[in-house]
DNA sequence: AATTGGATCTCGACA
DNA sequence: TGTCGAGGTCCAATT
């Protein structure tokens, strides 16, 4: 079989054909149409009649796209199960996953092309630039927040929470460090005081660094108000980039 | 014109004609292609050869859709902008955004299948059991939160940040309710403490109430520790839903 | 299965 | 434009 079947304005009889054999034969399915979609779920939602992209994926993701945004206006994550039913005339395809149960029907008014999509894929994205790296390069160039600073855990959980780098400054004490790759706003803030306020009831000094590019102007305030600290670093961006991901640092 | 186009192993000249229709007749594209992916912005990735759908939105959303998972792999916000490039004989899918700058470039090493669609789409999706829509609830019935509540405050900004509804008990003490339509976190607690403080700073007595439908286990216990309350909550689900976004309640 | 927090988060609202 | 917080967030990792 071909890598890519398509037909626009396809028969009853070929639409269901593409639909079958895209589900049973893991590929991607696209259909260009006009349909009403229906949701119930952790919400629930109505979209009126209109042209959409729908995209189902061998893994349970079923996407459907209006013209406009970056997000889906509809969708189902995966691990969903899709199946294919005819009512009226129209048909009607409909996912369903369990726990929590959720399910989204789209009714296939006017179908202007259907196809499949056999993508054969074994890359994986490589990205730097994470905030998993920044506490790379902390671990490699403690002096990055202060001249003695020793970083002792990465990820460490305390009573309330996780603390992305724990360790102690050139005096002894302990330094809470919060990392954020991109601006810092008020709920890092929040996130870093809970962490101090946490360690302060069983550790005599506890000192709270946010660390990230910037700050917003409202965490600036309420940094300086908890008597919390900035130090100003970038994500670094490597050259040669890793795959995946990689939480733990040794 | 008709409203779809597609061209199965297109030539480079029809290729080309598929994205510069699709382009100035704001249609979305959709191509079936295998590719490579470079980008450049808040952070930088790469992406091996492979095969993908390609989605380009007349808003200048692009995203690029892998086999797996309900996000694309790679994609460029609306207001992006995109141009083709051919070098060395490879056909190149550029968007560009400014502030902040971002690049997605895309190499289309074989192209399966190009098409336009120009969507006709007048219908917003209308969603219901939001959190807009527990606090209204809240406001019609106050006696939710508990008997003698008066909810006097929607979106109230605050020293420091924004209050989801701030009102009074029967003995005239403030409080302040965090509202969140699922089941509620540690981050949420330290919201609704930073709320509570900043009030207090100002006003003698401040309650902070949790509304929502459980708790998590960690959640529960920094609340008890701080002193602050929980109300159980489910976000209603209507049945004649609304359109688009409802912020503001009078 | 539940919890926690990151994300190129996206998106809308408001100052 | 920057700030702020919701989201059917999604998603990975850890317990």
């Amino acid at each position: 079989m071909s890598k890519v079947e398509a037909v626009t304005n396809p028969s009853r009889e070929e639409l269901l054909g593409i639909i079958d054999s895209a589900l049973s034969k893991e590929a991607m399915l696209t259909i260009f149409a006009r349909c009403k979609v229906h949701y119930d779920g952790r919400a629930k939602s109505e979209l009126g009649s209109g042209d959409r992209v729908i995209l189902v994926k061998p893994d349970g993701a079923f996407l459907i796209h209006q013209s406009k945004k970056r997000e889906p206006v509809n969708w189902q994550p995966p691990g969903s199960f899709v199946t294919v039913e005819e009512r009226d005339g129209i048909i009607v395809l409909r996912s369903v996953r369990r726990k929590p149960k959720e399910i989204l029907e789209v009714e296939l008014e006017e179908v202007y092309l259907a196809s499949l999509f056999k993508a054969e894929d074994y890359e994986e994205l490589a990205l730097t630039g994470s905030e998993a790296e920044m506490a790379e390069m902390i671990f490699k160039n403690p002096e990055l927040i202060e001249p003695g600073f020793r970083p002792l855990f990465r990820e460490k959980s305390i009573g309330h929470g996780i603390v992305d780098i724990l360790g102690r400054d050139r005096e002894g004490n302990l330094v809470v460090l919060e990392l954020k790759r991109r601006r810092a706003d008020l709920h890092a803030v929040s996130q870093l005081k809970r962490y101090v306020e946490a360690l302060r009831a069983e550790h005599p000094a506890v000192r709270g660094i946010l660390v990230a590019p910037s700050l917003t102007s409202g965490a600036k305030k309420l940094l300086e108000k908890e008597g919390l600290e900035f130090r100003r670093v970038q994500p670094p961006k490597r050259e040669s980039v890793t795959k995946g991901r990689q939480t733990t640092l040794f």
